[in-house]
DNA sequence: ATCATAACGCTTTTT
DNA sequence: GCGTTATGAT
């Protein structure tokens, strides 16, 4: 081929392969078939971010870097390009041997690695993934930083004179280890704080400041108290070492390491990874930015997405300058910017670009879309956050149907919002879902059982071991625990040698026997892993420990929970069984759980309201968005309101939620919330004063704008303070319904204290759980005979809805109902 | 050893 | 205002 007819194949290759791929526009597909070399995707909220990169693999393994490089293969000559012309010049989609000359070195799957932030995300990637490539997707390297290291470390970390089966310990693992530090060294809990510390040894881990270099950089500085966390940091890591565990950071620190320092390490893995994809690029840290570079280092096959305008993990080590530098430290980078969105009206998005505009410090990007105008954005003041809990169970009753409840989302800054909200939803039996709060493996049950797991899974565990060795009691107290660890200490042995070699000790002498019996359930436990399957193996580990009974035996509402938590984690053993035939090991699982914090989601069909902070919203979308507590001092929070830095961060998060909303956005305010335990009064967000008062819906629009108070900016807004009832209450009446309250407090019009509107809403906690499902028949006081048609599991209450043969269909909380209703 | 009461202290969150 | 933890009394 001459050079004319080179390009004329490179040209109708690229765009043979661009044809793939038209269900995308053309930044998209510019995404997707650039294939070499660092890419910076700038991917804005809602334009599609998470198809680019799953097209984009998909291209990889199709046609291998052919849409992305300007060789012609050996051998091709006019016979080819008249086929691509043909293929060219036909409708539909490519036949093989057209497929076959557009692909160069195609990829296999296991040569690409695609980084997520939460496991959420990465299967969310492996699900599409495997939607459009089949089994093969199943190679893909697609998971958490932390997955990702820890598979390396499984391979590598001996060299580091760790153990290849370590243990991981999570946050709450690590301050228990940190507070033990700090006593054993004598020093105040109150003057170095556990966390304080754990925090600096979270940024010196960052940084790849190791125990040593920490110290003699505090040395230098002369402040006591660096000097101290240099002593507490080298402790620390000592019994992380000593037991085998790993921290969160420790993790990526780790690999970062092996992969600088081993050559051998580092040319396996850089060999094995042709294409690094890194996703939620603007939340990664600086040691992350490190192992990305590592493992796409020598070909620098690098594609970062992200949107520095979502970054809202500054307060956890992430640093946004990674995306703003990303050219600088990869210099020949290309630049893509995905601005148009697919998800909200224009409304919205004006509203989002208006409230983002204000920072500085940005890459710079203005969403657009081709959406509808859609319904203005409503501003909404309350009396309290009750009232203001009241007039959101409102709206969603007024539009319910044709809406469904899952198309509602209710974002917050703070967990302790949710209270207000719970209780309103409660009273009128509107279901609902609370994403975040106390996940299911911080709860103390859960802990302590996955303590028993951990201990028997690796003796060594110190931490693990005082956990439970006196839970459930068994007479092993503080003191006896003190002269364990003060003997494991002197001979530089584990606690649990110490404790099942008690009789040699003359000082455990008085508790050698409970000692010794210990050992021996542990002892007992271990031997039954070899001989029953996990799940069995739980339940006489349940059953053997004592644990159950002890639950038992308080037999209250409290500790009926902790039986049923306990479990449920066995349907987690059964449930990784069932996805890992290949590992059925207990170290498997208790690896899988200690990197998979967050159970999955077992209702998420279900058709609730779901309730989250904008933090655990990043993400996510829904039709219908309500944004409350938004006050001043709320959000931004009080603390972040004298620091430029925080601010612009909480203006992103401001960002994030209003980009969360696909039709309709409703911001709500209080004049006064109990804060703390305190009232505080606080006028409207200064983020909503940011948004254009054409984007509002009359009702929001304000009285007259007041003189500016000093320091705030122009176009700051203000609102009426008139009562609520006598600005029309709702937009939208909400639908009274015989049976249903508006809430908890009723409405302020009516006087009404906290005695519930509803019978029997009052002695909930009291009411006796009964197992519901559809299609049982029921017979209540009031209502009669009925049908329950569906059942929506809310915490530990239901909703049920339920066909009454007279009264027509209601919703009826279970725990509530039950007082008044039997099963017939 | 275990239970009671006082004191603290507190965004956001993933791994 | 609430939940967790530290300390003292039994």
């Amino acid at each position: 081929m001459d050079e004319q007819q080179k390009q004329r194949f490179l040209s109708l290759r690229r765009e043979l392969i661009r044809r793939e791929f038209a269900g995308l526009n053309e930044r998209q597909q510019e995404a997707v078939l650039c294939t070499e070399g660092p890419l910076l995707l700038l991917a804005g909220a809602g334009s599609g971010k998470t198809t680019v990169l799953i097209h984009r693999i998909a291209n990889l393994i199709r046609f291998g870097r052919a849409s992305d490089c300007t060789e012609v293969p050996t051998g091709y000559g006019f016979a080819e390009l008249a086929a691509l012309e043909a293929a060219a010049a036909a409708e539909g989609p490519m036949d093989t041997q057209t497929a076959a000359l557009c692909t160069v070195e195609p990829v296999e799957p296991w040569r690409i690695i695609a980084i997520t932030f939460t496991n959420k995300a990465a299967n969310q990637l492996k699900d599409r993934l495997a939607d459009m490539l089949g089994p093969e997707a199943q190679e893909i390297w697609a998971m958490t930083f932390h997955a990702a290291c820890c598979r390396i470390l499984r391979r590598e970390i001996d060299r580091l004179g760790y153990d290849l089966q370590f243990t991981i310990y999570d946050t709450a693992d690590s301050e228990r280890v940190m507070k033990e530090v700090l006593r054993s060294l004598n020093y105040d809990e109150k003057a170095l704080p556990p966390r304080l510390v754990l925090r600096l040894i979270s940024q010196a881990k960052d940084a790849m400041q190791f125990p040593e270099a920490f110290a003699d950089a505090a040395g230098r500085g002369g402040d006591q108290r660096l000097a101290d966390t240099a002593k507490c940091y080298a402790a620390y890591q000592t019994r992380l070492r000593e037991a085998n565990a790993l921290d969160f950071d420790d993790i990526i620190l780790l690999t970062v390491k092996l992969l600088q320092d081993y050559e051998e390490v580092r040319v396996r893995w850089q060999q094995r990874f042709r294409y690094v994809l890194i996703d939620e690029y603007q939340d990664t840290n600086h040691l992350q930015y490190l192992l990305s570079a590592l493992l796409a280092g020598g070909r620098e096959n690098i594609c970062v997405v992200g949107d520095d305008d979502q970054s809202i993990y500054k307060f956890r080590g992430a640093t946004i300058e990674n995306i703003l530098s990303f050219e600088e430290r990869f210099p020949g980078a290309r630049l893509i910017r995905m601005e148009q969105n697919y998800r909200s009206t224009q409304a919205i998005l004006k509203a989002a670009n208006a409230v983002i505009s204000h920072n500085r410090g940005r890459k710079g990007k203005t969403l657009w879309t081709e959406n509808a105008s859609g319904v203005p954005i409503t501003v909404k003041e309350s009396f309290d956050e009750n009232e203001e809990a009241n007039y959101v169970a409102g709206r969603i009753f007024a539009q319910t149907p044709p809406a469904r409840f899952r198309d509602f989302a209710i974002l917050y800054r703070t967990n302790a919002q949710s209270n207000a909200l719970e209780r309103s939803f409660k009273f009128n039996a509107i279901p609902y879902r609370i994403i975040g709060g106390t996940r299911f493996f911080d709860r103390a049950e859960v802990k302590d059982m996955l303590a028993y797991l951990c201990l028997i899974n690796n003796r060594a565990d110190d931490l693990r071991l005082s956990r439970i060795v006196n839970n459930p009691p068994r007479g092993i107290g503080l003191k006896t625990l003190e002269t364990l660890r003060r003997l494991a200490e002197s001979r530089g042995l584990p606690l649990y040698l110490v404790l099942a070699d008690a009789g040699q000790y003359p000082a455990l002498e008085r508790s050698a026997k409970k000692l010794l019996d210990f050992s021996a359930l542990i002892e007992e436990c271990a031997g039954l892993l070899d001989s029953l399957p996990l799940p069995e193996f739980y339940d006489a580990v349940v059953e053997k420990t004592g644990y159950a009974r002890m639950l038992e035996e308080q037999d209250d509402v409290e500790s009926r929970t902790r039986l049923e938590n306990v479990r449920e984690l066995r349907s987690s053993l059964v449930n990784y069984l069932e996805t890992h035939p290949d590992d059925p090991s207990l170290h498997g699982f208790l690896e899988e759980i200690a990197l998979y914090t967050d159970i999955e989601q077992y209702d998420a069909e279900a058709d609730a309201v779901v309730m989250m902070t904008i933090h655990t919203a990043k993400g996510l979308e829904f039709p219908h968005v309500f944004l409350v507590g938004a006050e001043d001092g709320l959000f931004p929070s009080l603390r972040s309101m004298d620091d430029g830095a925080e601010l612009e961060e909480e203006r992103r998060l401001c960002y994030v939620a209003i980009t969360r909303a696909k039709q309709s956005l409703t911001v709500t305010h209080a004049r006064q919330r109990m804060l703390y335990g305190r009232t505080t009064a606080n006028p409207l967000s200064r983020f909503i004063g940011d948004i254009p008062r054409e984007l509002l819906s009359p009702s929001s629009k304000p009285r007259t704008p007041k003189p500016q108070s000093p320091g705030s900016r122009e176009g700051r807004m203000f609102y009426d303070d008139l009562p609520f009832a006598e600005r029309g209450g709702w937009d939208q009446p909400p639908q009274r319904r015989a049976d249903v309250g508006i809430g908890p407090y009723g409405s302020r019009s009516s006087g009404a204290g906290s005695s519930p509107l509803r019978p029997g809403a009052a002695a909930q906690h009291k009411a006796p759980v009964v197992d519901y499902r559809p299609g049982d028949t029921v017979q209540h006081s009031s209502f009669g005979r009925g049908m329950i048609l569906r059942v929506t599991k809310m915490g530990n209450d239901a909703m049920l809805e339920i066909a009454f043969d007279d009264k027509g269909t209601k919703r009826l909380l279970a725990n509530t109902a039950s007082a008044h209703m039997k099963k017939l």
